[in-house]
DNA sequence: CGTCTTTGACCTGCGC
DNA sequence: GCGCAGGTCAAAGACG
């Protein structure tokens, strides 16, 4: 029978239970015309059920997730205020610290010596980082994914910054090169850029920064100008938009993009500061924006791979 | 002519 | 010590 196969094995199941009235045509009908009947309601009232169960659990999830977002937030202040107490209780030493840094710096820019400051952080130049042990180099890497045209071969990332290119390379675990460029807006600023398409997407580059930018971004004035009103507020001090040294600029930008976005549609005081801080704190830790790209960019490739 | 890119050679670290 | 792979240098060419 056509009905009973589409109705699935529990159909099935409950005809073959009572075979005495096998012969009675027209009761057998009645009852296939019933049990069609319970078995759609019976699936309908599954599916609904399913939906109702589905609805619930993404309703929970989101309750989490607000609840990690407010627990975050919660976090990252008492961070903030523990922070701030660290440097009202060492205003001296800081200052102290940074008075020798800048003069290191300033010897280092005007008269082009190279080698006095060779136990500099990652602001030191380029010929410091050569001769410097590698091991010594403890620089910042963060990786910044990005959506390009697989036809264009030119493995250039606009991040803001101005770079030289200095060498290219084909890699043993990936077919495409891989190309190395420094940055030459500061002649002292050692941040070196890594930049190569992604084995499993060819529309993927993965550019990979390692070091900290110790000037201004060439176009941070236009960018800041942009979203300085949003940013003054949230901005605090030690933050990437006040010592304006982050390593990321795509990611700020896309960071300060949304941002506008986001508050654009949320009018609300609380969820605006909310945004606020949360941006605050993306925008203050380039290794966590990166993280955050790194995820994202993965989730969007599982989701083309499928 | 100055700047940037390309590309082969060289250097360095690491595993065997 | 050797070979391999990644990273860097620097000469040559392209381009505005």
């Amino acid at each position: 029978m056509e009905s009973t196969n589409m109705l699935g094995t529990c159909l099935d199941f409950d005809l073959n239970i009572n075979p005495i009235h096998q012969n009675d045509e027209t009761s057998e009908r009645e009852l296939e015309e019933d049990h069609s009947v319970d078995e759609e309601a019976k699936v309908s009232d599954e599916k609904q059920k399913v939906l109702v169960e589905e609805l619930n659990r993404v309703s929970d999830e989101n309750k989490k997730l607000a609840g990690m977002l407010t627990m975050m937030c919660e976090k990252y202040n008492a961070l903030q205020n523990l922070l701030m107490d660290l440097k009202s209780k060492r205003p001296e030493k800081e200052a102290d610290v940074m008075l020798v840094r800048k003069r290191k710096f300033n010897f280092d820019d005007n008269n082009n010596v190279v080698g006095l400051d060779q136990n500099n952080d990652s602001s030191s130049s380029d010929e410091d980082s050569c001769k410097m042990p590698k091991q010594s180099i403890k620089k910042k890497v963060s990786r910044v994914f990005v959506r390009a045209d697989k036809s264009d071969k030119t493995l250039i990332v606009k991040d803001g910054y101005q770079w030289r290119k200095y060498g290219q390379k084909v890699t043993k675990d990936n077919p495409s090169p891989r190309a190395y460029f420094k940055c030459s807006f500061a002649p002292s600023c050692s941040v070196k850029k890594k930049v190569q398409r992604s084995a499993e997407d060819p529309s993927v580059v993965i550019a990979t920064y390692e070091g900290k930018h110790n000037h201004l971004n060439p176009s941070q004035s236009k960018i800041s100008l942009v979203t300085s009103p949003l940013l003054k507020t949230s901005s605090s001090p030690g933050s990437v938009c006040t010592n304006s040294s982050g390593s990321n600029l795509t990611l700020n930008k896309i960071e300060n993009d949304s941002i506008k976005h986001v508050q654009e549609f949320q009018a609300p005081p609380m969820q605006r500061v909310l945004v606020e801080r949360m941006a605050s704190s993306l925008t203050s830790d380039p290794s966590f924006t990166a993280e955050i790209a790194a995820a994202i960019s993965g989730r969007i490739l599982d989701q083309t791979r499928v």
